[in-house]
DNA sequence: GTGAAAGCGCTAACAA
DNA sequence: TTGTTAGCGCTTTCAC
């Protein structure tokens, strides 16, 4: 690798150390000297050692990204959204995958956070109480979790659920069932804050945010007398859509689905799915910039919009 | 937050630096000293500042993953193998997500190279050419691509695909269709060769490997007379049960569906997708432990079995 | 077994 | 404009 050192590079240019560092990052040089050591440095091939020049600036050039579970197409797309801004900015991103472990996740803040200019942390689940002890307010910036005193760019879900409740009430529906999500999720308590004042809705149990935790599902939904369904999220609705398929139940001829998120499954489903896209990719570039202090203040608290997707999942209850 | 150093936990304790260095990274140290120092790190919250410890070892503790897609399902999983071993090895990882562009692999390549331990590349289309000139053998592992003089690990596709065809034909197919992958695509040509010389085998044009790329080759695949269809991987398959479903051709009943790689879609589909399972998390494990020198040696090529998974879109022809 | 001191490669004062 | 000199936080000789 690098082994070249700016020590090669000023005895190569008759120059100080300092003189090739001033010359390579910008410092204060005659043109001259600097062309000059320019040339030598490509010519040699040196390549800064950035952990020796973090060591000094106090600034790493690197970010932190801490998701639940990768393998969850939602986080995936945020860690796209992260490097992909991350990329344009010069910036590298170490990314940790907590497996949906507190432990881990503290873990990871503590390495991360002391490695890097700042961490952006995808944590559903985690007490208000931890996060604010576990993280630094002034290099951490939560996404998709709102908790006060630390900066957020969260998606307007209230906003999304309503969308979704009026797609189906339009439709003609009066009884939707929602089958909610992990009572220690913000986000799950968002959605059911908003849809506890439906009086159309009927709060079913909560399941595990997955495919599996729909499957569960598709039994008790059926067991009321609902025509439309609204899912935690599109792993649920999709596991819901499986055993509605297997019990020999049509979508939506007999009961409507419509999940939350717009992840790409969606649109590949049976039937494709209608959700409420939330702007994940987005969320990951958004928050880096805030991070970086590119746009808002620390503390500050970005809502980014959701929108409803209609697809062929949703249609009018049965007559 | 991350403030303290091996000075203040020296002071702490009543030691010097070196000792608590050598405590705290399995130095000759008395057990009592090494279990005070290690308590007050603890209670300090101490985290070493990795830059610092790489600029005198040589050694970062970081590595680079490439990826050209993150959103992939498949990448995402093999993403997901490498961070777990990474956290068990106290590894930190950073990801790059190309955006399936050669010249951001390129930069990515760079720029990791010389910032980590090493690089776990997943390269699917670069010419073998690029990645010799781009990657030193020394410090990277090709993920899921063979290259020679490089190291990798890679599934054994050439068995999957003679699974998959075993099982349609002992099914009683005689006419199988293969819905094959981009032709710059390693994985791609390792498919084709396999089935090139397989009698039952009807190969169709190439597509892209999503679910677009299947979508359009529902119809193409419906002007054969095959009752059954293998496609290049699960994203492909999915996308051309979605259009068979429109065209209202039955899945198994008319037409068996069998797709490649086995990700977690594959099991929601409807129906269930019979697939070749490729081991994308201990690819990543097992990438990570030949990078690190842990397994095998430098040049390597690495195998790990596939095996297929039977579901419901694979079944006996119609009669 | 433990401490003092010497750097790793780099940048940022401070002089000159 | 340039060189000299301190360190950044850590590990690692070398003495003791």
């Amino acid at each position: 690798m690098g082994r070249t050192t700016v020590q090669d590079v000023a005895r190569e240019a008759g120059v100080s150390v300092s003189t090739v560092s001033r010359a390579l990052t910008g410092g204060t040089v005659s043109a001259s000297t600097r062309e000059a050591v320019q040339a030598i440095a490509a010519r040699l091939g040196y390549q800064p050692n950035r952990a020796a020049r973090g060591l000094i600036t106090g600034r790493t050039g690197n970010l932190g990204l801490i998701v639940p579970d990768l393998r969850n197409p939602f986080f995936a797309e945020v860690a796209k959204g992260v490097t992909a801004r991350a990329r344009a900015v010069d910036y590298g991103v170490f990314i940790a995958d907590t497996d949906e472990d507190p432990v881990a996740e503290r873990e990871a803040l503590a390495s991360l956070g002391r490695n890097t200019d700042g961490v952006l942390l995808c944590s559903p689940r985690s007490p208000d109480a931890d996060l604010l002890k576990a993280a630094d307010p002034a290099t951490t910036v939560l996404l998709h979790r709102r908790v006060p005193g630390l900066s957020s760019v969260v998606a307007d879900i209230s906003d999304g659920i309503r969308q979704a409740v009026r797609h189906l009430i339009a439709l003609g529906h009066r009884r939707i069932a929602y089958v909610g999500g992990p009572e220690d999720s913000w986000a799950a308590r968002q959605r059911l804050a908003v849809l506890s004042g439906v009086p159309e809705v009927l709060l079913l149990d909560a399941v595990a945010p997955t495919f599996e935790g729909g499957l569960g599902a598709g039994d008790p939904v059926l067991a009321t007398p609902a025509t439309a369904v609204l899912a935690y999220n599109d792993l649920v609705a999709l596991g819901l859509l499986h055993r509605l398929a297997a019990r020999g139940v049509a979508v939506p001829e007999r009961i409507s689905v419509v999940g939350f998120d717009d992840v790409s499954l969606a649109a590949m489903s049976h039937p494709p799915l209608t959700s409420v896209a939330v702007p994940k990719h987005r969320s990951g570039s958004v928050g880096l910039d805030l991070l970086l202090g590119r746009t808002g203040a620390p503390g500050d608290q970005m809502i980014l919009p959701t929108s409803l997707v209609v697809r062929a999942s949703s249609d009018v209850p049965p007559s």
